[in-house]
DNA sequence: AGCACGCCGACT
DNA sequence: GTCGGCGTGCTC
């Protein structure tokens, strides 16, 4: 018997097949998808088994060493989406199948996460002895239940129970156990608008495999969810629900224990590899029915999936930024087909290309266009800082100041919202908030100080820096970017008396702060939460009444062509969480462009307009959904060389693919890194047949190449 | 990836 | 004379 092997190294050059001897003792344990030892050159290394076949063409085989599990770690379904994943990613095959699983089950040699056990009592009744007070006193907990873990006889002592077991009156065995326990809550019954049943029914009787769930922030659509699930339960089926890693709070994830009590396993990072591993393994068993998770959650091994759902699905965190550079998206559908079920692509602003499947009949569209509590969206007013700079103070325009005492002296509560997105390196004027763009690209240009000079780093257009502003021929063009210290030092200055607390990456690093944070902003222990994006989302507090962004504009500068989007969604969902209860929300937006489109849609809560504005740029642009791109990165100690190798790849990529617009060589947008340094290729395209098989043989290329590291990425959200 | 093999420069 | 630099090639 020969096994064919896929070793653990992460390199283009072995990733293939190796064929091993199976020594007659090891037949019965070999399977496919099972892991294990192999001598390989002078190391040894895991694998996992791919195949099983009698001849190989390779002479003097080794032998397998050792098997690891004894059951196989990647059933049929996953085997084939990982090669899947590799073509589609063009990443090796052994990465595609190392990012499925948890570490405890990665082809890794050296790691050792081992199973939990319990220590289990069980009385035997029928053995007759003696037994004093204090022992009987141990033996009737056994009445109702027999046997009990030993945390369940967290009373007695290690020493009284030792008696016991002496006497044979209790055995003690170790039994496996999970290390995340399953609490049960009890059921809550939500019932459904008509709204609501109507797009539960859309989705379920639709033909199509994708569906998109457009629903206005607080339109209910997590019951809608939920009804989904309880759905596909019912026809014996089970779920994923895919959250961004920032939703999955304790509040979220007890809703859904409160409706499907422990038939949930939860996926995200903040588990432990040993939790990973029991929740691995509950959903391998078929323990749990739903699973609940960041990103990779949508590896879940289940074995009948009927819905996939994904919240918030244009957020980022969809996709992964390192190889295998998957699109979840993608994942989902490919799944999907697989077990015969379906796709919930759940937003209030959904990816624009997702809208333009929808709206093409691709995906089937269904629309929440109210909110569940019949309450108007809150009041949106933009402040034109052109006409309110003079008189602000600080960073705070007299109509946000004034609408801030005014709830204050209420006791309701307010949201702040610094937008520092793309805080780094733009050149924008001060006065009125001018930023210069590439004429060829659309996108902000970045300022690069040591040779003075603004870039595009997408095609790699370059310009002086201007002294005076172009546009109000003041002379105040200034590197952007203020902080959250500064802003909480305007407020203490403003309101001396206030109560803040001061969210950003910097305060909500350690673990658990972010949560302690939300905690006491909602029992009221601060008036004003002033933060970073982090604050914008699905954050639900009651007295909130006022949100003001600060700096609406920031996100518009970012050097990328979603920078409108990004800024519509972000100013859209900060939007909504004003006013949540019985009390009127209102939110203010500063802004230097009161005019764009981005801020007007998001003002007027108007995602169809947006769309529309948005989508014919992208067509005059070239850009998705109109386009679809390739970013192709290439990396190197040496700067020289990374750019020598970028024009390489560049001619001949423009000799092979002649239907598409090859952008670049320009520096990548983290030009330096850890001292690596990366030249960027970018490739837009609508029907280019051979790509696939023109930037395999680049890949290949490389692959050989110590010295340069092409990364390529087919599903870019950003450039 | 990691390691062996092999071919050229500056040292105890 | 040898130690060690890294370019090349191989791993069932």
């Amino acid at each position: 018997m020969i096994a064919a092997v896929l070793v653990e190294v992460t390199n283009k050059n072995v990733d293939k097949l190796f064929d091993y001897l199976v020594p007659s003792s090891l037949e019965s344990e070999i399977q496919i998808g099972i892991r294990v030892e192999v001598p390989f050159a002078t190391r040894t290394l895991e694998g996992f088994v791919l195949e099983i076949k009698n001849s190989s063409e390779a002479k003097n085989l080794k032998e397998i060493k050792r098997v690891i599990d004894e059951k196989s770690i990647l059933n049929k379904e996953l085997l084939e989406l990982g090669k899947w994943m590799a073509n589609d990613t063009l990443s090796s095959l052994i990465n595609c199948y190392q990012v499925m699983l948890p570490k405890a089950l990665k082809a890794q040699a050296g790691t050792n996460i081992g199973k939990k056990y319990e220590k289990v009592y069980y009385y035997h009744p029928e053995v007759e002895v003696k037994l004093n007070k204090s022992q009987e006193e141990v033996v009737a907990a056994f009445q109702k239940k027999n046997p009990l873990s030993r945390s369940e006889l967290h009373d007695f002592s290690k020493a009284r129970l030792d008696r016991l077991v002496e006497k044979r009156v209790l055995e003690e065995r170790l039994v496996e156990a999970y290390r995340l326990e399953q609490e049960e809550e009890k059921a809550v019954r939500y019932s459904l608008t008509v709204e609501q049943q109507k797009a539960v029914d859309t989705m379920i009787q639709t033909d199509k495999t994708v569906s998109l769930l457009h629903g206005v922030t607080g339109s209910g659509k997590t019951e809608v969810y939920m009804e989904l699930i309880a759905h596909a339960l019912k026809e014996g089926k089970q779920s994923i629900v895919l959250v961004p890693e920032i939703s999955l709070t304790p509040q979220m994830i007890k809703r859904f224990k409160q409706r499907f009590g422990n038939q949930i396993a939860l996926w995200h990072s903040a588990l432990s590899e040993g939790e990973k591993y029991d929740e691995w393994r509950k959903m391998a068993r078929g323990e749990v029915n739903i699973v609940i998770g960041a990103r990779s959650a949508v590896f879940a091994p289940l074995q009948h999936i009927g819905f996939i759902i994904l919240d918030e699905e244009h957020s980022d965190s969809y996709k992964q930024d390192s190889s295998p550079r998957y699109d979840t998206k993608q994942v989902a559908i490919q799944r999907a087909l697989y077990h015969g079920g379906k796709v919930i692509l759940g937003s209030a602003t959904p990816l624009l290309e997702t809208y333009a499947r929808a709206k093409k009949n691709v995906y089937q569209l269904v629309e929440l266009p109210h909110r569940i509590n019949g309450k108007a969206l809150p009041r949106v007013e933009v402040i034109d800082m052109n006409q309110e700079i003079r008189k602000a103070k600080g960073h705070f325009s007299l109509p946000l100041i004034e609408a801030m005492k005014n709830r204050l002296e209420k006791h309701e509560q307010i949201i702040l919202l610094l937008n520092r997105r793309g805080y780094a390196s733009v050149i924008t004027c001060h006065q009125c908030g001018y930023v210069e763009k590439c004429p060829h690209c659309d996108i902000t240009l970045t300022y690069h100080k040591s040779a003075n000079v603004l870039r595009c780093h997408y095609c790699g257009y370059a310009t002086k820096v201007q002294e005076v502003c172009p546009s109000c021929h003041e002379k105040s063009l200034h590197d952007i970017g203020v902080g959250t210290e500064k802003i909480e030092e305007e407020l203490k200055t403003l309101f001396p008396d206030v109560h803040v607390i001061r969210m950003d990456v910097d305060t909500t690093s350690r673990k658990g702060m972010h949560e302690k944070m939300i905690k006491a902003f909602a029992a009221h222990e601060a008036d004003i939460l002033l933060g970073t994006q982090i604050v914008a989302k699905g954050l639900d507090f009651q007295d909130v009444t006022l949100v003001g962004v600060l700096n609406a504009d920031t996100s518009l500068m970012i050097p990328d062509f979603r920078s409108s989007e990004m800024t519509f969604d972000l100013l859209s969902q900060v939007a909504g969480r004003s006013g949540r209860s019985q009390k009127e929300g209102e939110v203010l937006f500063q802004t230097y462009n009161p005019n764009h489109y981005a801020i007007v849609c998001a003002k007027n809560n108007d995602y169809s307009r947006f769309y529309q504005e948005e989508m014919a740029i992208r067509k005059v642009m070239k850009y998705p959904p109109y386009y679809y791109l390739v970013s192709i990165n290439l990396a190197s100690r040496d700067a020289s060389l990374a750019l020598l190798e970028a024009k390489r790849s560049e001619k001949v990529l423009a000799k092979y693919l002649d239907k598409t617009i090859i952008l670049g060589p320009s520096p990548a947008s983290v030009f330096k890194k850890y001292n690596i340094y990366r030249y960027q290729l970018i490739l837009k395209y609508q029907h280019q047949d051979n790509l696939h098989e023109v930037l395999t043989k680049l890949v290949d290329y490389y692959a050989a190449n110590q010295k340069i590291k092409l990364e390529l990425d087919f599903y870019p959200l950003h450039l």
